[in-house]
DNA sequence: GCCGGTCCTTGAAACGTTCAAAAGGACTGG
DNA sequence: CCAGTCCTTTTGAACGTTTCAAGGACCGGC
């Protein structure tokens, strides 16, 4: 009782040798029914749990996964660990999540961290943008797959959403609504993300402009796009970019704004809400991501859906296949994934667009 | 190249054994300072990463804790977490995360995945409220702590919020800014949590009662508290909640709705908002939990704080304190937090109390 | 009765660490 | 020159699995 019970123990109750007992656990086929009984019974009597890390340093390899987030408070990953760990059932193998808070060394950490306990494999969000700890860590020959990031320094394999057709099915779908003065709310322009994005944007506003003079249905004002590049990503942020697009005159002011998160899109809408201002009859809104909050704000918000569950599934195929025995034929890839937007209340068709 | 660099090879370029390998990962200052330099040197030079599975098999202590989240899309357990990584940062500890979803099966498996493991201790919020799981997995005799929930069978250290505070200051919040008839609009009252908050409510209630009969200034409508029981815990249900209050007569509607949690009350007021009900004008809101979205709902949601961080940090200490050298003079214990009340504009004080 | 099979079980050697004990060397004081 | 001390390094036995070659038992056919 002071110690736990090891295979030697249930061998000794059961009444076999311990090679059984390992028989019993990985090829119970091969193992007579009867002694199988009986070993599975001293098993269950004795509470015995086999020892992983026993059996990792005899195998050399790990039952597990890791899911390196960049930040946990994003359901973002919470949606791809779903998705990763339907895919990782299949092969039986378990994930663990661990979060770098955004922190390049906090990242580095958990990267060190995950080397010694020889996780099977690993699908990061990197915090360092520039790939050193990345490089550091793919010193441990840990195969690891990159979640909605690129960085310098390929081979590797990737799983992305292609954020420029989500920016453009954006500005489509405001175009379409009859909007022809829209604005972008873009987080930092520092991060690839708005970057792409605006992208997108200005992709949805030419296709616009070239279909408008085709179809040539009385005069029209061309789609222009406006970037109002917000201090922050979060919803103070979005507050304060509202606050610079409602300070503009009634002529200048977009009748759309497109918004680079939900996070930005909620304080737009709160800045929006308390100037009086009324969504989306006098500004509609869509935001990107579409988290939980987004169909939950008073007025629900149009949002761009990541498949991020399929993304976390790709990603765990991608390692379940590199770190299998199959590793050899392995050849890194991108798997890019579109989105897909949502329409809600915020961004409902107005009567008559334009000024 | 082919294979991953060991002690023994480490040991080899450093032209040392591996005792001594040994004794400057554990024991730097043993080693001779020149020695010591050298085998670093070939640390770095072959990208050594010692193996967490062969130490743990020797030494039978692992390095890392678990925190075994009942749901990690509620940011809560993100803040946990926050708060453990940092107790276990202190003892050198790594943490990492696995997610139950709410399902009994899920968390079975992911427990029996973290006995395999032989993690050093668990967080826990346990998905099967019988305690069964759990009484499983305490034959693998690790140390587990609760989090935020109790359950059948003793024996085990808890960390708790006091809900009926959190309930009472709810409602002494309400009453003080001038409300007497307020609305308990519960999640399941199958839930002890929701069951704790009520009769924190009505101990509010009762505490208002008295000091008004005691202040007698002039005629009082004594406060009443009114239960509205959702039909779940999420936005849906507070809409479905809300729809029940607006359906009352204008001298029974509550003036004040007190929400069994964030979600609800955001459904809440998604439904308010959509009757034209103003906020907090005509009806005041508090929530429960103060998740980022209450600050961020158009009318910034008053809300009951958890010191969610402190939680996980008490938790992860406890677990050390438990799994350590010292673990012969652990007694089990509970340790509770006390809540806190962040005011915002959705219960801001009304002018004319009552009806 | 012996042979070749088939089935099941055993025993022992790894895997990469840690740890305690022992060995080795360099001094010191006598 | 020896015993004693101190400091550093080596040695080898664990830890709990898996794996695999080899052994034993039994069976049917000759």
């Amino acid at each position: 009782m002071t110690k736990n019970a090891g295979m030697r123990d249930v061998a000794e109750l059961a009444g076999v040798s311990v090679g059984t007992v390992s028989n019993v656990l990985n090829r119970p086929d091969v193992v007579a029914p009867g002694t199988r009984a009986r070993v599975q019974a001293a098993i269950a009597e004795l509470g015995f749990v086999r020892s992983e890390s026993a059996r990792l340093l005899r195998v050399g390899r790990s039952q597990v996964l890791a899911l390196l987030a960049l930040d946990l408070a994003n359901p973002f990953y919470v949606e791809v660990l779903r998705g990763a760990e339907q895919a990782a059932r299949e092969a039986e193998l378990g994930v663990v999540v661990v979060d770098s808070a955004g922190s390049a060394v906090a990242e580095a950490g958990q990267l060190a961290l995950l080397a010694q306990q020889r996780v099977r494999g690993v699908m990061v969000t990197p915090a360092d943008g520039s790939g050193g700890t990345l490089a550091e860590f793919g010193r441990s020959r840990i195969p690891y797959v990159l979640v909605d990031r690129e960085v310098p320094g390929g081979g590797v394999c990737r799983v992305l959403v292609d954020d420029v057709a989500g920016g453009e099915m954006a500005v489509a779908h405001l175009i379409g609504a009859g909007h022809r003065r829209i604005g972008y709310v873009a987080g930092p322009l520092g991060a690839a993300e708005f970057r792409d994005r605006l992208v997108g944007a200005r992709r949805g506003i030419g296709a616009a402009d070239g279909c408008a003079s085709l179809a040539a249905e009385g005069v029209h004002e061309p789609a222009r796009l406006m970037v109002i590049e917000a201090p922050g990503a979060d919803i103070a942020a979005g507050r304060d970019a509202a606050a610079r697009v409602l300070g503009l005159s009634a002529a200048e002011r977009p009748t759309a704004l497109f918004c680079g998160n939900d996070l930005i899109a909620l304080g737009v809408l709160q800045a929006l809400f308390a100037a009086g201002v009324v969504v989306p009859a006098e500004m509609a809104i869509v935001g990107y991501g579409d988290m939980e909050l987004a169909a939950g704000a008073v007025v629900p918000l149009t949002s761009i859906r990541l498949p991020a569950a399929r993304l976390g599934r790709a990603a765990a195929e991608l390692l379940i296949e590199e770190s299998g025995p199959l590793a050899a034929q392995h050849v890194h890839r991108d798997v890019v994934f579109q989105p897909e937007l949502v329409a809600r209340a915020s961004s409902l068709p107005v009567r008559s667009p334009g000024s």
